[in-house]
DNA sequence: TCGGTTTGCTAAATCGGATTAGCAATGCGG
DNA sequence: CCGCATTGCTAATCCGATTTAGCAAACCGA
């Protein structure tokens, strides 16, 4: 039916050499090996007039590398974000050559432990085990059979596996600052968790705590005193909507700081039941850059999750981590074990934070 | 450092057989190759016990099978919706065992030739050409070294290949039906495409035309007239927003039918500008059942993209095709040659249709 | 002219299984 | 007791590359 594909022998035969000759020559090798030029240049018109290509497979077997990567992790249909890590992932690795494999656990560790396994029975040569919310997770077994990296996620034991962030702690500061900037001092509530560092949603992610602390330590050199807070059991937009509602009952704020955008949805649907203008009334600040950021009317001034960033850097340090791992130099290796890469998070300054009143 | 993969040769050791014998035996062929059933339990013991697993890199070397597919696509990231096609693909090879590799061509034809190579040289043994919008695409060349099935996906010429779609015209249909089961003859506005059947955006792709198309049908079955129609040049909220307004300045509809949610989300924020509410005053139907409408308020009534279920269909028919690869019996292969299968539009009846006023 | 290098290329082994061809031992009819 | 079929297993080859070991020819100095 389909024509067989070309083989190194093929080109070999074309060329009159052996197929030693022709492997040689193709991986550059054939210099250091004393190939002469008139047979370079046979093998390579010959490889170049067939379109050889070789088999992937074949070197897999040989060579144990497969020149691909899985990619693990609890969802991916989430939202559009997480397409953007897969998106980063993906870009960051066909730069080099590289495929992905991508796999779903939605969160069983039997189902993870299948999916690992099918990924070694390929022979990946390296894995991103991601999360698409941040949080801490059980790292499993029998990782170390291939070099590997945490994605938007911390080892909940400690572990030799480095770890891709992005970076909360800051951009609650950002976030913090943007308000500041804006002359705010007084009337500011946080929207989804605060005000002290232990008022979390329940199953809380790192991305509460690590935002609260950077709120918490701007506004507290600031000298600004946070005016109230409202946790959100979820932050989805009815929470938002609820605990908004609830504040608007005691009193006026002057700004908000919601913890995701959802939860902003939420916020902008309450003060608009309540009469009130973003951002003439009340400025809003949040975090994700989910899109519904910019659809929003006003649109959304948001501390964005970075995840094309996230998922280019995983590779990167994946591959870091690939080439040291027959690494027998102690020195540096041993330093560098289980480090935390994090990604900043960008302000996008949209409409809906005004200067404060004088 | 990691210990050596079990082979199949380290389980014939254990059990004391040839590597033919255990590879008979543990493939299955043991019986019809008359294997003892002594020897048959000693070498599954022995796999057992050393847990070995075969590796799928030689068997795809040497059988030129690697259970894998290719899911080829257009844009990975664009939204949620993408995700679940993704999703929906991976269950359904999950549970036949297959792995799926992931490729993104942003729409560039060379990297799109570039990663089906890649997906060759690694010999997968199917291929899933997607799109995120449903749209008609140009079929690269070199397609039938492997079976191959087009989702969300019509072809630009005639191709044997067969495609996945969402059921459009129904879901126009249902569209429609859903005014009319809530009684609406009258002031019904169509937001995005029509009220002819060449009205269509720009770029337009398989959706506009298709939605409309039973749109159309269903009114003009019932003798129903659309009192208007605007079309948006891209079906963005901006546009929805702009189109429904431009609609408003003239009179008051009673009911609309957005051409998707995002252009929903911008018909709500015009008629919020003009004091107007859904459904009380104005009925809003649309169409995809994007995330947000969910979150809007009231809750979008929305004829469903089942993106999820056409990643599992579009596997379902490539299994199916590449079943019948070999197959010489021209009688019934040939008669199924470029089918397309159409996978049904659900509708959520949401908050945002009232009944026709009397 | 002969032994030792250098040059330039190739035969053969290898990776981990699947598959084909075939071999030794046993059973059985005549 | 001989010939032939059946039973039960294994040796050898193949898939398509890489890699090691090594061979023949040319060259070189004594």
């Amino acid at each position: 039916m389909s024509p067989r594909r070309v083989t190194l022998a093929d080109v070999a035969k074309i060329a009159g050499v052996s197929p030693t000759t022709a492997s040689l020559v193709l991986s550059g090798r054939g210099r250091e090996l004393r190939i002469s030029q008139d047979v370079e240049q046979r093998v390579l018109k010959a490889a170049a007039e067939l379109q050889y290509r070789p088999n992937i497979v074949s070197v897999g077997l040989r060579t144990g590398t497969t020149r691909t990567i899985g990619f693990v992790s609890d969802t991916i249909a989430t939202s559009r974000l997480a397409g953007d890590m897969i998106k980063g992932a993906l870009e960051a690795a066909r730069e080099r050559g590289f495929m992905l494999f991508i796999g779903e656990t939605e969160g069983d560790p039997e189902l993870e432990r299948l999916l690992l396994q099918a990924m070694h029975d390929r022979q990946v040569d390296g894995l991103i085990l991601a999360a698409m919310y941040t949080r801490t997770i059980r790292v499993p077994k029998g990782m170390g059979a291939a070099p590997a990296v945490l994605l938007n996620a911390l080892p909940k034991q400690r572990s030799p596996l480095p770890s891709v962030l992005p970076d909360e702690v800051e951009a609650g500061r950002r976030a913090a600052r943007v308000l500041l900037d804006a002359g705010h001092r007084e009337g500011i509530h946080l929207i989804g968790a605060g005000p002290g560092r232990r008022d979390l949603p329940r199953g809380g992610g790192v991305a509460a705590v690590e935002r609260l602390i950077g709120i918490r330590e701007v506004f507290g050199e600031a000298g600004v005193k946070v005016a109230g807070a409202h946790v959100c059991a979820d932050w989805q937009p009815e929470y938002g909507l609820a605990a908004t509602r609830a504040l608007l009952e005691g009193g006026r704020p002057r700004a908000l700081i919601c913890f995701n955008d959802r939860v902003a949805l939420g916020a902008y649907q309450a003060l608009d039941d309540f009469g009130l203008k973003v951002p003439g009334d009340v400025s809003v600040v949040s975090f994700d850059d989910h899109p519904i950021a910019a659809w929003m009317r006003p649109k959304l001034t948001t501390v964005a999750l970075p995840h094309y960033e996230l998922g280019r850097k995983a590779v990167d340090v994946l591959f870091a981590e690939m080439g040291r791992d027959g690494d027998d130099a102690v020195g540096e290796g041993a330093a560098r074990e289980g480090e935390v890469h994090r990604v900043p998070m960008p302000v996008r300054l949209r409409e809906s934070v005004a200067a404060a009143a004088p």
